[in-house]
RNA sequence: GGUUGGGUGGCCGAGUGGCUAGGCAGAGGUCUGCAAAACCUCGUACGGCGGUUCGAAUCCGCUCCCAACCUCCA
């Protein structure tokens, strides 16, 4: 079986081979920290998080970088993102940046996203960030204006065919009509597809460093570019974002690569794609939003109720990462039953023992089927709603098979040992969920203990058919959000 | 206007030349003291108009509609 996936850069899916065996090196474009991390940025870095889980389960050896940019996003106005919230909030830039860092990192921890290997930030990477303005300058494609320096795009085009506009799909005549005079320093570039890569502070401006043509600050596309190449190489194997970031950002990224050490950073471009709110991109700046916290809280109008972050990450898994997904209280209630009903057979299936007899017969090629479908799904460039489809068809089998609807003695006893362990591995490793019902119950034993006394009785009226205090029982456990199911081997309970 | 990607059954959402996606909701049934859960069965969808083909939701053309990017955003 071989890893296929989707590059941005040729617009197929092809089959995945590292640079070096057994390694991969990955850069992730994060989050900038001016204010409270929004869902739509969650999605792209839950997707991002199961991609890195598997690439982590084939075996390789993967470093993993995600950087947090803290300077260097310019407002319409010209001001920083950054110091604007410091302004605002009489801070430091750097209270700012370490505020909605922390915020940010909570959030991923919720969701159970895996930290990156490395976190870089822009403002520790100056230094980095200057060389590699050097090194485009004397390459030629970097030129100084009033003590800013601005990459030469009509320049680089001419001289790099095919590199520029590759990944977005522009083209230099595009671009020529595209002249938009409301950007600061506007006038300052030869063109207007010029982007800028170190800007001169201006007077009221807080967040400035020295360098050989001013005091100043880097441009945005720049810090990817010289802290992937600094921590992963001048050519690595992934390079992802989202897909916002595809231009300018990335196309830039890529221009600024070249430019400066006449490499591709990346050899495979993954995009994300967004999240929608009523068909929408959900996006901070125009107020189409939900924050996860309100989400989690149901404290939002877009909502019914609050959805817990694990039935958000389900709902994030049962669309593909390349596809828009709509966010819809409706289609959220649709994923707290569906993730409840994957958990609970899962549950299930644990405590599943093969009988005696056991040996494989046609329910066991079945399963087997099945859990090599799933594998091959995620290989098909991390299909997470196909291989949700699967696990789903092994839960009617799990299901069937408990309530003695389908023959356990058909199921080899290795069979079943791969079951469980498949269905830990895709659930709990691969798709990062948490079962939050057993999570959440920290005296989990005395909890146990106290309901089978309670079920014990209850069975013991139910033998007597004294209906009235067995459902008094299950009445009185339901409006304590627990639910009673009466099964052949006795009752069972989950809280709901 | 340019670039990119879409329009799939009540909702969400996969798929891609012939073979069941899946989840949720709905209908009928089994089980149950009743209920819940679970299991079984069911609806037969692919924006519109043409074309290619033995066969298209899937390929091609035209057309309508939507979204993202082109300005900070994952």
């Amino acid at each position: 079986m071989n890893l296929k996936l989707y590059n941005s850069l040729t617009r197929e899916k092809e089959t995945f081979t590292p640079i070096n065996e057994g390694r991969i090196g990955m850069y992730v474009c994060g989050p900038t920290v001016y204010s409270d991390v929004h869902l739509g940025n969650c999605r792209t870095f839950v997707s991002f998080d199961v991609i890195y889980r598997y690439l982590l389960h084939l075996g390789y050896k993967v470093r993993y970088v995600r950087n947090i940019t803290d300077v260097g996003h310019l407002l319409d106005d010209g001001e920083d993102r950054m110091s604007k919230g410091a302004r605002l909030n009489q801070l430091e830039p750097m209270e700012v940046a370490q505020k909605y860092a922390n915020g940010f990192h909570d959030i991923m921890r919720i969701f159970n996203a895996l930290p990156p290997s490395i976190e870089p930030r822009a403002t520790g990477h100056i230094l980095e960030q200057i060389e590699m303005v050097q090194q485009i300058i004397d390459n030629g494609y970097g030129y100084e204006q009033n003590g800013s320096v601005y990459f030469d795009t009509m320049k680089f085009i001419a001289e790099n065919d095919n590199v520029y506009g590759q990944l977005s799909g522009r083209v230099v005549e595009d671009l020529l009509s595209e002249s938009r005079d409301n950007l600061k320093n506007q006038s300052e570039k030869k063109h207007p597809a010029d982007f800028a890569i170190w800007m001169k502070a201006s007077p009221e401006h807080i967040m400035r460093w020295n360098s050989p043509w001013s005091v100043g600050f880097p441009g945005w596309h720049l810090e990817c570019s010289a802290m992937s190449t600094k921590y992963l190489g001048k050519t690595f194997d992934i390079h992802g974002g989202g897909n916002d970031l595809k231009f300018p950002h990335h196309e830039n990224e890529v221009a600024q690569n070249v430019g400066s050490c006449g490499h591709a950073p990346a050899n495979y471009w993954l995009h994300t794609n967004m999240l929608l709110m009523n068909g929408k991109k959900m996006s901070k700046s125009d107020g189409n939003t939900i924050s996860p916290t309100e989400l989690f809280t149901g404290d939002s109008p877009h909502v019914t109720k609050g959805y817990s972050p694990m039935i958000v990450r389900f709902f994030m898994l049962q669309s593909h990462y390349r596809s828009t997904l709509d966010l819809t209280d409706e289609a959220l209630q649709a994923a707290e039953k569906g993730y409840r009903r994957l958990m609970e057979a899962n549950r299930v299936l644990q405590d599943l023992q093969a009988p005696a007899n056991a040996s494989a017969g046609e329910l066991d090629k079945e399963i087997n089927d099945i859990i090599d479908q799933a594998y091959a799904e995620m290989n098909d460039d991390f299909n997470t709603p196909r291989a949700l489809a699967r696990l789903f068809e092994l839960v009617t089998r799990i299901n069937g098979l408990k309530d003695g609807h389908l023959p356990a003695e058909e199921v080899s006893t290795p069979t079943l040992s791969l079951l469980k362990e498949t269905f830990r591995i895709f659930i709990f490793d691969l798709f990062g969920l948490k079962d939050e019902i057993e999570g959440s119950d920290n005296g989990q034993g005395l909890t146990n203990g106290l309901m089978n006394v309670i079920l014990n009785i209850r069975q013991d009226a139910r033998a007597n058919k004294n209906w009235a205090t067995s459902d008094l029982i299950r009445d009185s456990l339901k409006d304590l959000g627990i639910q009673v199911k009466d099964g052949k081997e006795g009752a069972t309970w989950t809280v709901e």
